[in-house]
DNA sequence: CGAGCCCTTGACGTGCATCAACGTGCGTGG
DNA sequence: CCACGCACGTTGATGCACGTCAAGGGCTCG
């Protein structure tokens, strides 16, 4: 956001917002129809998950430090969020971000970018969904989680060139993001691991040995 | 966008826009990251697909009357654009529509909004590619055509009433939609005739018999 | 009439789900 | 201290939904 608004504005923003910390395995209350917040990811990763009637359920997009919480304007966004790690928000009162947004014009532009950069990444998702093997989505799952932790935006996640990183989901929440079971996604791992692309470390940790691997099974 | 602009606003809009008509199954040009125009679905249906290297591809998004057609803003969209049906367009230069946004902020609200929209859909998709068996992938399938096809943004698709229409899609682009095979969609839609829920008539033609049969399957 | 699509149908194979058992680490309470 | 429960992960045996392969039918078009 500090690129795109000037000084002034950017106090005016700091003015009206507010931190917030949630542990892990959280849910983070509001995100219903008449959520009366909007925040921005500072830390950690959220998971937004929706689920059928019996409760299959299915993480429809993960959030990391940068990404807007929230839908402001108009109607009901039917998911819920939950913290995957320990997070930290900056939010805004929803009514008021949403007249910031009317008066600044960079500002309601620089969501209206995001949106779409989040549609994108939600059709690029369906591709995977719809025509990859299990082996291929914890691929191209793991380089999207390295890609964002190594991200500028993510200052203090992870030195830009670690090959050795914690995996922010546990197996199972891997599954309910990958449209896979449980003993699926680790026996994929495995796969992977002997197959020479990656180690696996005790509890969530994991270190890539062949990133070239890895892309090449995307 | 009659609803959201006024008469001196639209009169400009109608200026500067022109249509284009497209016959079925044809790739519509320009869908790059330098695309210079924006487009406004008329009648018909357009499909948004998307491939992986090796050629599995997938159908990101259908398209229906009152949808728009292209990305204003930046960087690259990553997919092609086709017709399914035979299809008009309503289309605007690029640049001028992105300056009429500029100038009318309700033109630009309700884009946004739209766009918000659009990533909720997605996300909805993504849940039922993830966690859906075959038949209910159809049985949504059959539903979100028909409802769209029935929407009053579509005034001269089909009746409101009528239980009877015409897929868009052919089996292959079906299961293109669906993360299926071709094979697989035949034999489905027959499971679902023989469950009395639809009948399928000569060519696309379906019958829908037991709508809440189809809903509760979704 | 034959070529080429699109669709259907059947037989068979397989990738992933399912079911079940077990190991491991951790907190809780006896 | 161990006993116990519990959450989480792994591993193996088995099953099934869907993919794959192959053949054939109906349609349109030259």
């Amino acid at each position: 956001m500090c690129r795109v608004l000037s000084a002034r504005h950017l106090d005016e923003l700091n003015r009206h917002s507010y931190r917030k910390r949630y542990p892990p395995g959280q849910l983070i209350a509001g995100i219903t129809p008449d959520q009366d917040w909007f925040a921005i990811v500072i830390s950690g990763a959220i998971k937004l998950t929706k689920s059928l009637l019996d409760g299959r359920q299915q993480i429809v997009a993960l959030l990391f430090p940068s990404d807007f919480l929230g839908r402001p304007f108009g109607t009901a966004s039917w998911h819920t969020a939950e913290t995957a790690t320990a997070v930290e928000l900056c939010c805004f009162g929803r009514k008021h971000f949403e007249g910031l947004m009317q008066d600044q014009a960079e500002l309601k532009q620089l969501f209206l970018e995001r949106t779409l950069d989040e549609l994108e990444l939600a059709r690029d998702w369906i591709l995977r969904l719809g025509r990859s093997t299990a082996h291929e989505k914890l691929a191209a799952f793991i380089l999207l989680v390295w890609r964002r932790i190594r991200a500028p935006e993510c200052a203090f996640c992870a030195r830009p060139e670690a090959q050795q990183f914690d995996l922010p989901l546990s197996r199972s929440e891997i599954a309910d993001y990958l449209g896979l079971r449980i003993e699926t996604v680790s026996r994929q791992l495995k796969t992977l691991e002997a197959a020479g692309a990656i180690k696996t470390g005790p509890g969530r940790t994991i270190s890539l040995k062949d990133v070239r691997a890895l892309e090449r099974l995307t």
